[in-house]
Parts: structure tokens; sequence; C-alpha cells
RNA sequence: GUGCUCGUAGCCCAGUGGAUAAGGCGUCAGCCUCCGAAGCUGAAGAUCGCUGGUUCGAUUCCAGUCGGGCACACCA
């Protein structure tokens, strides 16, 4: 419908210059958008007041202009507006077709604000029956392949509710990326290799040696949790080997490297499967787990630093390797390989991000912790010094959660054990409340979350007000065909002339346009408020209005009207990961 | 100290150049013989941290300032 709008005014614009009422054919950067208030119109535009210095002339005396133009030669229609076309009106004069321009007036210091007949809305609900769960569905991606890389948590320990909020938000941004048309691939990047690893396999194998009898101190750099202690547990009590013999004696007869090597790559297994297990049960997929230490095995690492070498943005300083991101706007170089001969974490993400492009992706977005932000001008510079565009690379930077336990801040450390793990949070309040909860405001912003709340609260928990909706009119579908009323698409919507109606369809035709500022921001919490509105609209609606009346044709008419608010929130939560259940 | 980020009603938070700043929690007053009250209606509550600047117009952009969070390794 703003398309529409740009255009009349465009053509408004272009007809008032060849008369010779606006001396200049410019046409300025305008605003389209639904003003705060309902007698503001539908749609206000500042045309006026933007293009009034290229005029020189007055905003109101423009908007006069403008005005008298749209209504001096256009008469609209909608007969063929349900395509993405920009000119989806017809330029006609016949009585016969629909004028979907109710009112236009001009307010304040120079809108023109645009009230649309309430005819004109109907036809969206023929569209969102017509398009399913593909209404909202666009293509400004253009099949534009890019990845989303998120969680990334370390194999070291179980998932904790920070990689929760990182988890949906990513897994939302993906959703929303494929609805808006590009090729989207989730990724997963491993960190399998370097010191963390280490201290896990060191941690293991202490704790074996202590279920032995061992008199050992149990290091206060390892990590404390009692996962720890139980997957040494299970390593000892394995049975390997010809003759049989359990895998605490085995690993004892080897040297203490091999041991907690061995140590190491289990436990890394064994924790890493319980992180797919747990996102699986958050609803979250990936598309591929990348490993770091392949991009060692492969020699990725080393050939991404000899190519820095050749392309002289690389250099030796004190017996280390450094790379010359403050020439690409870090505040300093940076090493990447240390005079001990050993690479930085830096080093491998370097070859990451370029096998990421090399994969033929479009757009990469990587979604980390608000704590690693320092990090995003070392990986800029990565991919600039590469020959990538640093607008192909996005970093979704997610605000810390604070966890709290009836306001009583939870300590969060996965070394000293003291957390509470995404699985069980998802099992206290459940896969939907939790990601409600994440994706409910920007990731701009800290997150408290209070467990107490969470569990205690779960009725009045705000995703369960959108999936009532949802719940709702499924009922009121149930009670209709239980009547033998046949839903189909009405042909009689103009019976749909309650201001709660109306509303609703306008909310509803905005749709497309909330799933695009999403995408185009990156922003899943734009959906969520989207939802809430609808939903608020809908429950508002509902209770002053009967769906179900004796009229036969106003109830078609209004089943017609609910079901697609049905569909719209379904295919919102969906987009959300949250299910849209027909009963609750 | 430097950098990033956030300061919007008692609490949580949306909006980010426009016309009367949106919700929720909490408080108060109402609504179920009627499609699910996990709901609805109404009331009270905000000089959008502060000071300047840019602009026809600033909660929104810029500078400074105060306050919270985070980051500042040849760690990952």
């Amino acid at each position: 419908m703003k398309t529409v709008i740009k255009t009349i005014i465009l053509n408004a614009a272009e007809l008032a210059f060849k008369k010779g009422l606006l001396p200049s054919d410019f046409t300025p950067e305008m605003e389209i958008e639904a003003p705060r208030h309902a007698n503001h119109g539908d749609f206000s535009t500042n045309f006026a007041m933007v293009s009034a210095s290229a005029q020189k002339m007055a905003p109101r005396k423009i908007a006069e202009i403008i005005l008298s133009c749209i209504e001096e030669s256009f008469t609209f229609d909608t007969e063929n507006h349900n395509r993405d076309k920009t000119a989806n009106y017809t330029r006609v004069k016949s009585e016969n077709r629909i004028r979907i321009l109710e009112k236009i007036e001009i307010a304040g210091p120079g809108f023109i604000n645009f009230f649309i007949a309430p005819i004109a809305w109907y036809p969206f609900i023929q569209k969102i029956h017509q398009q399913g769960e593909t209404f909202g569905r666009s293509n400004i991606g253009q099949g534009k392949k890019v990845q989303v890389e998120f969680v990334s948590a370390n194999p070291t320990g179980p998932l904790h509710i920070g990689h929760g909020r990182g988890a949906a938000v990513g897994d939302a941004v993906g959703n929303i990326l494929a609805f808006s048309g590009f090729d989207v691939q989730k990724e997963y990047y491993i960190n399998d290799s370097g010191r963390q690893i280490r201290t896990l396999g060191r941690s293991v194998w202490l704790r074996l040696c202590q279920l032995i009898g061992r008199q050992i101190d149990f290091s206060e750099d390892c990590y404390q949790g009692d996962y720890i202690r139980d997957i040494a547990l299970e390593i000892s009590q394995l049975i390997v080997n010809e003759p049989p013999v359990k895998m605490g004696d085995y690993l004892l007869t080897k040297p203490e490297a091999e041991a907690v090597d061995t140590c190491a790559k289990y436990a890394a297994d064994k924790i890493l499967q319980g992180i797919k297990d747990d996102l699986a049960d958050f609803g979250v997929g990936f598309d591929r787990w990348f490993s770091e230490q392949s991009l060692y095995d492969s020699g990725k690492v080393q050939d991404a630093i000899k190519d820095f070498k050749e392309r002289d943005v690389i250099y030796e300083k004190d017996g280390a390797l450094w790379f010359k991101t403050e020439s690409f706007g870090d505040e300093k170089d940076r090493v990447v390989v240390r005079n001990n001969g050993l690479t930085t974490y830096f080093a491998s993400d370097i070859a990451y991000h370029k096998e990421k492009f090399d994969r033929g992706f479009d757009r990469v977005i990587d979604v980390w912790g608000a704590d690693h932000h320092g990090y995003i001008n070392r990986i800029n510079a990565a991919i600039e010094a590469s020959g990538r565009k640093k607008e192909q690379f996005d970093v979704i930077l997610v605000q810390l959660v604070n966890l709290l336990r009836a306001g009583q801040p939870v300590a969060m450390s996965t070394r000293s054990g003291e957390f509470v793990t995404l699985k069980e949070i998802v099992d206290e309040v459940g896969k939907d409340a939790a990601r409600f909860i994440f994706l409910s405001r920007s990731y701009d912003s800290g997150l408290d979350f209070d467990l107490e709340v969470a569990k205690q609260q779960t009725a009045d928990n705000p995703v369960y007000y959108v999936q009532y909706v949802h719940a709702r009119i499924a009922g009121i579908l149930l009670k209709a065909s239980e009547q033998g009323i046949v839903m189909v698409v009405s042909h009689n919507l103009e019976l749909l002339v309650e201001p709660e109606e109306i509303k609703l369809i306008k909310i509803l035709a905005a749709f497309p346009e909330v799933v695009e500022k999403s995408a185009r921001d990156l922003h899943p919490h734009v959906i969520f408020t989207y939802l809430v509105s609808l939903a608020a609209a809908f429950h508002g609606y509902y209770n002053h209005h009967k769906v179900i009346t004796e009229h036969q044709e106003l109830t078609l008419a209004r089943l017609c009207l609910v079901s697609s608010v049905k569909k719209v929130i379904s295919n919102g939560l969906t987009l959300l990961g949250v299910s849209a259940p027909e009963r609750m």
C-alpha cells in the first residue's frame, strides 16, 4: 500500500512540473509512514517539507499543489494491486472504478495525509488466504547467499542462558532473511582447538585420577562443574582393548600427555553432542557444524597467513608475526603468530572468515556476545585485507543476559561451574516462553531474566497473549465447522465495517512491510512487537463482536477475517521459532 | 585512562529526524446466563539523564557532561 501512495505522489509531482506549477522535477528522499494518530490518516508523507528548499517554495504551498494534482487527475483502483508492481493503479477516470483514497488533507507544517477507503483494504484478506504461509515473503534478498553464524560456544561445557539468547536471535534472523528471499545457511563454529580444549582434557584427567584414589589437587584454573566429574566417571568405566580393560586403568599406563589428549577428545565430543541435543530441544538447527581444527588440518590457517604476506599486510616484529589491522581502522596491530611459533586464535578466525567468503557467501553475519565487541575491527580488517567489502559483513552484538533468581543475581561462570544451563531453563519455562523472552526486546539492550518470575508467571508471559489469539481463532473455526458452516473466501467482505475490523485488516496488511524492516535491520524483535499489537487488536475485536452470528453472510466475512489473522499470527510466530498452538 | 554500548513513567521496555512518545508489570475502577476472562474497557503515572549545537522541526543526528554495562594480551 505504501508503494501505491508513493507512486501517486510521484505522478502528481510530475504532473505539477509539466503544468509549470512546480519549478523543479527534483524528487526528494521522502518518507511515507503510518502516523501515530488515526486522525492523521493511514499514511502520511513529508514530501512537501523535504522538497521545500529545492522548489524554493513554502511546504504548505507545495502540498496544496500536489493535492490539487492528485484530485484533479487521478482515480485509483485496486483491481490489480495485489502484485508487487509499483504501478498498481490505473490512470482512468471511470466512475465504476473503486476509489482507494477516501480523503487527502494537508496538516501541520505541510504533511500530506492520505485516508484510505475501507474497501481498498479488503483485498488483503483475499491475498492472505491465497498466499497462506507465504504471506509476508519477499525477495529483497534476491537469492543472495548469506551465512548466519551463531552460538559457536566452546565445547567445554553446557550451553547457558547467554547462549540461549544468541541462539534465539541467530535462528530468528536466519528465518527472517530466508523468508525475505536470501539463501540462508546457519552455521556453528566449533572451537575445538587451542588451550581451552587442553584445559578441558586436563580437568577431566584430574577428576579421573581422583576417582581412582590418587591424592591430587584439582587445579583452580580447571573447569569446576559437576559435568566434568560425570564425564570422568564415564571414561573410567569404558571398556577398551583386547583383552578387555577399563579405560581408566588403561590410561594410567600411558604418558600423561596422551591420557589428557584422550580425555580432551572424548569430553569435547560428549559435550558437543550435549550442545546439539540442547539446541535441538530449543528448536534450533544448523546446516553446518564447522570445526576450527579442520582449518589447521587442511592447512587453511597457513594459507591465509601466506596470502596476507603476499598482500603485504603482515610483518615481523619481536619474533612474532603481526597483521596490520591498524591500517584498516583497528586501534593497533595484532599478532597472528606468537614468537613461540604458535598461532593465535585470531589467525584461525582470519582463515575462517576467508573460508566463509570462499564458499560463495555474498554476505556473512556473525552473532556474538557483546563482550566480544572489541573484536569487530579486527575481523573487519581481516575481511577487507582479503579483498572483500566491509559491507558484506555484519556483526550482531547480543547484550548479556543478567540471570536473576527472585531479584538476586546468580553467579554465571563456566569455570566455577556456577551456572544455570539452557536445558534447565527450557525444561522449566518451555521453549516458546524462553524464545519469546529472548526476542521480546532489542538485543542492543541487556536483558534481565529472572528464573522465579519466568517460572511463576508462566501464565502472564506475553507469548501466551499472542498464542492465545491463534488458539482462540482455532476454537471459533472449530465451532463454526461443527455448525456446518463451510469456510470460503467471502465475496461480501464489505460487510466488515466495524472500526475494529478495519483496524485489524490494516495491521494484517502491514505484515509484509514489518518483515521487510525486520530483515533490513536484522532485528527480530520488530516481528514480536508487531505480533503483540496484532494480538491486542484481535482481542479487542473479539470482546466487542461475535464472529458467529445469525447473519450468515456476515459470519462468513468475519470467519474469513479471523482466519487470516490466524494465518498471520502463525507466520510471525514461525519466524521467531515459536509454535502456534491450536489449543492451549 | 582509551574505546564500544545503553540511559524513555515506581519497575521492564518499543519508537530513532516530524504533528497528541506505544505497550507490559504494578496501582485504582469496571466487564463472563453469550465463539476460551491465558481476555477486554477505563483511570492515574514521562520536562525521553543533563547542557549546548545542526535543522523549518531533535527522544532520534553531532559535541560535551554525568550514570550503568562491557572490552581493552604474543588468552581463547
